[in-house]
RNA sequence: GGGCGAUUAACUCAGCUGGGAGAGUGCAACCCUUACAAGGUUGAAGUCGCAGGUUCAAGCCCUGCAUCGCCCACCA
């Protein structure tokens, strides 16, 4: 460490780079494919390959990352499986649009050679994601690092594609699916976003058909229909009205529908109407699914591009007419609108309506309108032939792993949501019309009609042997790959050592949002394909990152935090420490570079304790001999243990805040405000050169502890302290948690913290007393404390040597009561006053003012205590140990008002 | 429409199986005390969203209400 750095603060730039390269370097994020140690392992949820690291990604890795450190300290064979996802439609965009830019399109380029493209564009700028990671101090198993569309990946693809196939557990079908009119491919219900628009609702007259073309039976009806309803009626003379918030799928229309208990429909007699702006005439069917609340109780069905029509359709027996095409324009079979943007037929088809007088009235409403979850271009339910997945069967099995705890959900809050959907599991499309992913290993023989799924690409057809064979052109669905992972990753379909030692995976970290997408496929074909066993023993769900309002971090609100500028100014430890320390379960973190700063200060001051150490750590020898420790020696090794048990605690339990925040108060407010300040009179050598090397060893021996529990929240600067160290050697990578069972017992001394409380009691109390009366910090004060009975004569014997050791900050010396100086204020601080005596004179005002004060809250506080053990229901009902508590409470404060009291008198005798 | 969460100091949040509310930031006052002004000491500040209920005892459990947020769903 040169001087210029010992003169600034904590500088982490340089610092940083230089530890993560040498731990590239030796090796120290590697796992053993077989070991000795027990294992611990993780697969990383992967980025997109098109990404670019967010705050979702940063808490997520860091808390991946805390965990791996904490099991590397504590000797675990430790695998963080890294990689990326190749993001099917995500990264089909954007490279896409490069093409745009250059004025090309796909089609242009065909399937092969934009392909090819893709992957040129995956090594040029495709793994800019993992070096963010990298900097974030990820200890990811990097050279491990996997591809969805990596070689190996897309043969587990295929192996389990085939075998669901063969199980009866893909099919293809023609079914209704979420269509995206600008990627042109399918999506599947997951993959839609919902929005509440604002949008119109028209209400469209349906005319029946020409009356003479009825029999003269239904004509009188009619008529005496008209007559009985009068006005009222007249809407429904000329025709039915439907509401409609899509007037443009009209020309789909195969049929009206009303509910058939729809008191307004009941003497309804026709039986069809003509469609509007077209020639076409459909028929009125009667179904219970029909809303008589919504609109105008009639319904028109649209069984090609919507859902429910689409199973009104199938019930009914409608044609399925597809009025709009694959990109968002009319078809044909729209007539003249054929061609139209959808949008713009609408506005057309409209006008039209009512020029014909055939539009009633449009009224605003709320209309939630799905869009594409990639380029968030309004969907159009559509109906198409796709490939989908049975998923019933699989649920159910990942919905009973849950529930019997081979996985566990945490927080458990999560399962439910998890159940949910599990046991309201749809099928899953899996087929994508675009290029870029794993194309679906399906051939076709045009001549025989067969269909051919196996493992190797076949060449001719098995059935009729013709080689006019032709595969299938969709793609499967990025998730797909991604349910695979934590066995795909592994080396699966091979039984790997790697497999063998590292699934199931110990926990899975993510955010809720992708639960379904990921979590419940990924439980699903673990559970599947290998051998019943879950691919995690927990799932830990986190919270979202948002801004310091709350909000969303979005790009077109502004309100984005960028990580690595983040990480820029403040130091990636700074940063990860924040997270942890803002990562409670269960609630989102609200982020600010404020919060960042303050933690910041706080490696900062860990920098600054340490800076302090090394002037006074000079040997290796760090053996500590328990009969030389002062009381704050004790306290200080008993207060490390305990802390070192609340990380370790907080870690395993995913309570990461919990950790983090016993650590920073530990080590700010105890290590460095308390005993740093008492261990400098000996450190000094003020108490003789023994003193001196006891307290060296202590301090030696905190700061090494301190630097190891806090390694898998800040390893950089935590690797640059233990290196300077004079008692340490290696990397801190290597260290062990302080937390040892065996030793914890003897390290850990409740009295001891019991009896350090009182001094650190007094001290505020004389602290207290020389604020309020304004005592210049410059004005030596003595300080007299009176003792009364044996046992607190023990305590303050023992204290005594820890006040003389804060000759910096006070002086002490006791004394009877009744040798009170002339001149002097008070303060009680549990069973003991002291008195605190002035070479100047004393403000007897101000003092009888306070101590007033205090007697005044005292005595509150000593009222409502008693209040309550005057109850005999309270004495009657209450737990022993509670009772004895606010006992031994009420004593306390007895006394202490009583020397309060005693105190005011004498201070008034003396004025 | 169904489900979930939140509401605690000026701000952002802890508070685990009920036993008299905590932290950080901010604020005020005083301090360049030889690790640290990115610091130290001290202080002020809360009807724990509202209303009922259970209990000896409620921030915590129950019921209802209000406000905000999220998820799911096939409301044309």
């Amino acid at each position: 460490m040169g001087s210029d750095s010992l003169d600034k603060g904590y500088e982490p730039k340089g610092i940083e780079e230089k530890w993560y390269k040498y731990w590239l370097d030796n090796g120290f994020f590697k796992a053993k494919d077989k070991s000795d140690k027990k294992a611990f392992s993780i697969v990383i949820p992967p980025p997109n390959v098109t990404g670019v690291l967010h705050m979702g990604h940063a808490l997520n890795n860091v808390i991946q990352d805390i965990m791996c450190r904490y099991r590397r300290l504590l000797g675990y064979n430790v695998l963080w499986m890294p990689g990326t996802d190749h993001a099917g439609i995500a990264t089909q965009n954007v490279v896409e649009r490069d093409l745009a830019a250059q004025g090309r399109t796909r089609d242009q380029l065909g399937r092969e050679e934009f392909i090819e493209q893709v992957w040129k564009w995956r090594e040029k700028s495709g793994g800019a994601i993992i070096n963010q990671l990298k900097r974030l101090g990820a200890s990811c198993d990097w050279d491990r690092e996997r591809f969805t569309m990596d070689e190996g990946l897309s043969e587990a693809v295929r192996k389990v594609f085939v075998r669901l196939y063969k199980e009866g557990l893909i099919y293809e079908g023609q079914y209704i699916i979420n269509w995206c009119p600008r990627c042109k491919t399918a999506l599947a219900d997951l993959e839609v976003e919902y929005e509440e628009k604002d949008s119109y609702l028209y209400y469209i007259r349906y005319p029946f058909t020409d009356s003479k073309n009825k029999d003269s039976k239904n004509k009188d009806q009619k008529n005496k229909d008209q007559k009985s309803k009068g006005h009222k009626n007249k809407d429904q003379k000329k025709g039915l009205i439907v509401a409609t918030t899509r007037p443009e799928t009209m020309f789909g229309d195969t049929a009206l529908a009303v509910n058939p208990d729809d008191p307004r429909f009941k003497d309804l007699v026709e039986t069809e109407v003509v469609l509007p702006l077209t020639d076409r005439t459909i028929p009125i069917i009667r179904d219970e699914y029909v809303d008589t609340e919504f609109g105008t109780g009639a319904l028109k069905v649209t069984p090609a591009h919507d859902p429910n029509d689409f199973n009104l359709g199938e019930k009914h027996g409608l044609a399925k007419l597809k009025v709009i095409g694959d990109d968002g324009c009319m078809l044909e079979t729209a007539g003249k609108f054929a061609g139209l943007d959808r949008a713009e037929c609408r506005k057309q088809a409209v006008e039209e309506l009512i020029e014909l007088g055939l539009l009633e009235k449009k009224v605003s409403i709320k209309h939630s309108v799905g869009n594409c979850y990639r380029c968030h271009t309004d969907v159009e339910p559509s109906i198409s032939k796709q490939w989908f997945v049975k998923v019933a069967p699989l649920a159910e099995k990942a919905s009973e792993a849950v529930r019997s705890g081979r996985t566990k959900i945490i927080p458990d809050i999560w399962s439910k949501t998890y159940f949910e959907w599990m046991d309201n599991i749809r099928d899953w499309c899996i087929s994508r019309q675009i290029w870029w992913g794993h194309r679906i290993p399906v051939w076709k023989c045009p001549e025989c009609r067969a269909v051919i799924v196996e493992e190797t690409d076949p060449t001719e057809c098995p059935t009729c042997g013709s080689k006019e064979i032709v595969q299938e052109t969709d793609v499967l669905d990025t998730w797909f790959s991604s349910a695979l992972w934590p066995f795909s990753t592994m080396g699966w379909p091979e039984n790997t050592d790697l497999l063998k030692t590292f699934y199931p995976t110990n926990v899975l970290v993510t955010g809720f949002d992708i639960l379904f997408f990921w979590v419940a496929r990924m439980m699903m074909m673990g559970i599947h394909f290998m051998d019943d066993e879950v691919p995690f023993d927990d799932v830990y769900i986190h919270a979202l990152v948002r801004d310091e309002h709350g909000k969303k971090m979005s790009k077109s609100k502004g309100n984005v935090i960028d990580p690595l500028k983040v990480i820029d100014e403040y130091g990636a430890d700074a940063f990860r420490f924040t997270l942890a320390a803002f990562a409670a379960q269960g609630r989102d973190v609200k982020m600010s570079e404020s919060r960042v700063e303050g933690y910041r200060n706080f490696v900062n001051k860990l920098w600054n304790a340490s800076r302090f150490a090394l002037m006074h750590i000079t040997q290796k020898d760090t053996v500590i001999d328990q009969n030389k420790l002062s009381l704050a020696e004790k306290w200080i090794l008993s207060r490390s243990a305990a802390t070192a048990l609340a990380v370790k605690e907080g870690i395993e339990n995913y309570r990461f805040n919990e950790a983090a925040s016993a650590a920073y108060q530990f080590v700010w407010h105890e290590f460095c405000d308390w005993f740093l300040e008492m261990a400098k009179p000996a450190l000094y050598e003020k108490e003789g050169v023994q003193r001196r090397d006891t307290a060296r060893s202590v301090l030696s021996r905190v700061l090494e502890d301190i630097i190891v529990m806090l390694h898998p929240f800040m390893p950089f600067v935590t690797e640059e302290i233990y290196n300077i160290l004079p008692a340490t050697s290696g990397s801190v990578m290597n260290a062990a948690f302080p937390y040892d069972e065996t030793v914890y017992g003897n390290n850990r001394n409740e009295k001891i913290e019991k009896n350090m409380g009182f001094v650190f009691g007094l001290i505020s109390d004389i602290r207290n007393i020389r604020s309020e009366m304004n005592i210049q910090p410059s004005m030596k004060i003595k300080v007299l404390a009176n003792t009364e009975d044996e046992k607190e004569k023990i305590i303050i014997a023992e204290n005594k040597t820890v006040i003389v050791n804060l000759a910096s900050l006070e002086s002490f010396y006791f004394c009877d009561a009744e040798n009170l100086p002339s001149s002097s204020a008070t303060s009680v601080t549990g069973n003991t006053t002291c008195f605190v005596s002035l070479e100047g004179v004393i403000d007897f005002e101000k003092e009888i003012k306070r101590l007033e004060k205090d007697l005044e809250k005292n005595t509150k506080e000593l009222l409502g205590v008693q209040k309550r053990l005057n109850n005999e229901s309270f004495l009657d009902k209450a737990p022993e140990k509670v009772i004895a508590k606010v006992k031994a409470q009420h004593a306390e404060l007895e006394e202490k008002n009583e020397k309060l009291q005693t105190n005011l008198e004498r201070i008034k005798n003396m004025k």
